[in-house]
RNA sequence: GGCCUCAUCGUCUAACGGUUAGGACACCGGGUUUUCAUCCCGGCAAUCGGAGUUCGAUUCUCCGUGAGGUCACCA
């Protein structure tokens, strides 16, 4: 690595505000993101805003909130300013104005006389004679001056081009690609070809990293930074996140999950980047898990796989379990208390808690219990109600539990009572410390010469009322003898 | 359709031209003398096809095939 200029990294995600943040987006951001930090740079927000009709009202601020809830900070950015502002596009219209002025002035660009419906009847007229459409053909010999009421359009030059891009290396293409495309729209507003290009220069951005569906209009940009006089930024470009099923990109029309949806379930955000790194990138050993600061370290654009890749919850969901159980206890439990939705730049995160209604009136001391005793089953935050509803409150009876276990139900209704009955009996007379609870368990096991599955499903039940829990023992101990009793009667009473 | 790109287990992926093609998720067994889970052990499972270069090809070249992208006053 040549360090002359390593401060000089300056990358940016550049999201048009048209939509939720789902997870191949924040991919490109987090991959910018890791490039800035490793080399010291900056990483910027620009909100790319040029078309006010596809724009979604509160699109920028989930925007900035997903960044943020990730643990991705940006250093420039429209709600933080920055030396290179503003940093949304509809807020540096006069900036595109000049830029477009120095392109005129060259004999660069030009006004489109045409009307929408003439330009349809030379796209039709070129499909008819099954050639490509190209503008140029069409590029006027005397354009009236340009006045802003028509498009202003690019006046290319076509030619072959090769270049090199950091993840997918050499491209190359011909002439017939470069054509006269629309640098000004008639409402005044730049088109994303033109903007981005005079943004990234003006922000001094070294790295533009985005995905590939902008890989065929490559060839038109670098003729534009040679009309320019721009030396084009390092060319990243990011093959696309597939959804579960099929081969289509992922987009919210798959039901795919934007990432603010997943902070609130309960993803950490350690895990939700170790994840997204890991779709794509890996540093060619084979370790899994990666902390923050690692992937800071290890990360290099070449080692990005040049083939789009699956998006697999199931993975995340391993992966995101993996981080729960790692997590010191009282990590876990402030998590617990709160969502993580930090939505203001320097706001505490929202209250908000993953615990089941019932637990409200529970001791902390209590609670934290609990949590130890369902770490490690644990996947994701929003699961904490279902795993532990039982410690809160007492479940009605569900019969279900007993005729649908696969032990249980060849059992004859008495038998079952008798069991439990016994059981009750040997537990009425514990001190339900976990030593003695798991002696008494042990001995009823002997007693009755029942296996574990049948005898201890059935106490897990009626103390319960669930299909699962932690160690018997242990979940009766901290229930209390009282409690756990109380909870067996009710369960002979039922049956 | 033109142009561009990509191609290893079901999924995410590893492998200076030389490996029994490795790991992880998922799945299936077994163990941790209690369920679920964790943890440990084991199993299943891949180089898209065909030529060529080479002593040797997952790796390089070409041709197929498949997939994706793009051909907007969207980004």
């Amino acid at each position: 690595m040549s360090d002359s200029n390593i401060s000089s990294v300056r990358t940016r995600f550049a999201p048009s505000p048209t939509g939720l943040l789902h997870v191949g987006g924040i991919r490109t951001a987090l991959f910018a993101w890791l490039l800035a930090r490793q080399q010291g740079g900056q990483f910027i927000l620009r909100i790319e805003d040029t078309d006010q009709k596809r724009e979604m009202q509160g699109a920028d601020q989930h925007l900035m909130d997903s960044l943020r809830a990730l643990g991705l900070d940006y250093d420039e950015g429209p709600d933080i300013g920055g030396p290179c502002g503003p940093y949304r596009q509809s807020d540096r219209l006069e900036r595109y104005q000049e830029w477009a002025r120095q392109l005129i002035d060259a004999g660069r660009a030009y006004a489109d006389p045409y009307s929408p419906e003439e330009l349809q009847a030379f796209r039709e007229q070129a499909q008819k004679e099954k050639r490509p459409f190209l503008f140029r053909d069409h590029r006027p010999e005397n354009p009236p001056a340009w006045d802003g009421s028509k498009p202003l359009r690019f006046k290319s030059e076509p030619k072959a081009y090769s270049w090199t891009d950091a993840v997918m290396g050499k491209l190359s293409t011909g002439p017939e690609v470069v054509d006269d495309f629309i640098l000004i729209k008639s409402d005044g507003y730049p088109t994303y070809n033109f903007a981005h290009i005079c943004d990234d220069a003006d922000m001094k951005i070294s790295h533009v990293i985005r995905g590939q569906e902008f890989i065929s209009s490559v060839p038109n940009y670098l003729n534009l930074y040679e009309a320019l006089g721009l030396e084009p930024p390092v060319l990243a470009t990011m093959p696309h996140i597939l959804a579960g099923e099929g081969n289509k990109k992922l987009s919210k029309r798959d039901g795919a999950k934007d990432v603010l949806d997943y902070i609130r379930e309960g993803y950490l955000p350690e895990a939700l980047v170790n994840f997204i790194a890991s779709m794509g990138w890996n540093d060619g050993t084979e370790q899994e898990i990666f902390s923050r600061d690692e992937l800071i370290a290890k990360f290099s654009l070449d080692r990005i796989q040049k083939s789009g890749a699956r998006f697999d919850e199931r993975r995340l969901l391993w992966m995101n379990g993996s981080y729960v159980r790692e997590l010191p206890l009282e990590d876990l439990y402030a998590k617990t208390i709160n969502t993580g939705m930090a939505v203001e730049p320097n706001a505490a995160p929202q209250a908000g808690s993953y615990w089941p209604e019932a637990a409200a009136d529970a001791s902390v001391e209590y609670r934290m219990h609990v949590l130890e005793l369902v770490q490690e089953r644990l996947k994701y935050l929003a699961e904490l109600p279902e795993l532990t509803m039982f410690f809160f409150e007492d479940l009605p009876v569900d019969p279900e539990l007993i005729s649908g276990h696969k032990q249980l139900k060849k059992l004859e209704p008495t038998e079952i009572k008798e069991l439990l009955q016994r059981s009750r009996d040997s537990l009425a007379e514990s001190d339900f410390s976990i030593d003695d609870l798991t002696q008494r368990l042990n001995g009823l096991l002997e007693a009755t010469g029942q296996k574990p599955a049948v005898l201890f499903s059935l106490i897990r039940i009626a103390t319960t009322q669930s299909p699962a829990s932690p160690g018997l023992a242990e979940t009766m101990h901290l229930l209390g003898k009282d409690r756990s009793l109380q909870r067996i009667d009710n369960q002979l009473a039922a049956l």
